[in-house]
DNA sequence: CAGATGACAAAAATTGAAATCTGTCAGCTG
DNA sequence: CAGCTGACAGATTTCAATTTTTGTCATCTG
């Protein structure tokens, strides 16, 4: 009873993406969230301001959880090469997995991703950085060489040369024949352009 | 006269540019074309079997008259790193021109390609040919050197690599600050990829 | 009195009837 | 008779009336 008695953000979250995986972000309303929850729609609005808010927070969760099953790779102990192809590697086969395994849902978070680029742009923040921890290292101990350039530009540049295996507006390619090994070449372009001769 | 008497293809997709321009993706009929020539719609039918059939020549012709400009560059005689370097730089430097030029002309064939991925691929198909073919070069004469892999993989690899910096998808970002340099940290990285040692 | 409610105005979405458009084709015209 | 026309059926779009939803807030309740 104790857990569920309580309005809180996160039971709020929670209804909301239920709410959203039943009637897709059409149709998802305040007023079913709050139907769900057993309560009136005003009382969502007491911890959320709008609509927009509380779809904004859904998709930043969604988002967050990539981030964080891959933070663990970023921070590994392995050498960075490796690091950097199974953090790329592991960034790509979630996306996959997550269109694979329910395509209505993927298709419902990639309207949600549309409607708010300032969420988007914060977790390209959060993902290149974690990219340019790892290149960091690598030119430190020497395995990657680019000269002159800092780490954040080539974890942009690794981010964006990469964007089709990750970009949710290229999902319909990646069920297609040949991806796996158009991924392989471009990943070993990519880590041919970072390493030391 | 006799340059204006004759209903050809050319003539009708001349006119149907013309009725996109002015009317929008949305709004822009058949009806409009024939108004727009002087004919009945029924004598467009006889050119183009389908409204989606004539929306494809227009779309084609647009995106072949990028191919165009470009197979000079390819054809060239200068070095492939210098030639290859060009062309990306061209590539984007005309899709820049396009939507800065003309926005609402540029969502207008935005919309026209997102209406037929056939039409699409055989122009992704087009470049990537003329990149296969600058590559080939720059491995034949050692200027390139990534051991195993064949031109056409290579180059669908800087093609998707570049794709932030050509595929409308990003055009909103291209009138940002950092892109520019964003572009020159990518190349960089992809010529390093190919480059011999 | 902290937190929830539900009536309400303004904004947005839905609906269905009317208007327009697509694609065909029998017949017209130069 | 080659090429064009325009009437037509079915599909699609438009538009205005109606319903639903959003966001607020005075009031209620445990």
């Amino acid at each position: 009873m104790a857990t569920t008695d309580a309005l809180t953000p996160e039971r709020i979250l929670e209804a909301t993406e239920e709410v959203l995986r039943r009637h897709g972000p059409a149709k998802a309303t305040v007023v079913d969230v709050a139907r769900a929850l057993g309560v009136s729609h005003g009382s969502v609005y007491r911890h959320f301001r709008t609509k927009t808010a509380l779809r904004e927070a859904v998709t930043q969760r969604w988002l967050d959880r990539t981030s964080t099953s891959l933070s663990g790779i970023a921070a590994g102990a392995e050498p960075p090469e490796t690091r950097l192809r199974r953090w790329l590697a592991e960034l790509f086969a979630a996306k996959r997995r997550k269109v694979g395994g329910d395509p209505e849902l993927f298709a419902t978070y990639m309207v949600l991703v549309g409607e708010s680029s300032a969420v988007v742009n914060r977790h390209r923040a959060d993902l290149t950085g974690q990219l340019a921890r790892i290149i960091h290292e690598g030119l430190e101990r020497g395995d990657f060489a680019p000269a002159g350039a800092a780490p954040e530009v080539l974890a942009r540049a690794v981010f964006d040369a990469t964007g089709r295996f990750h970009d949710p507006a290229y999902a319909r390619e990646w069920a297609g024949p040949g991806i796996e090994a158009e991924f392989t070449a471009l990943v070993d372009l990519v880590l041919r352009g970072l390493r030391a001769p």
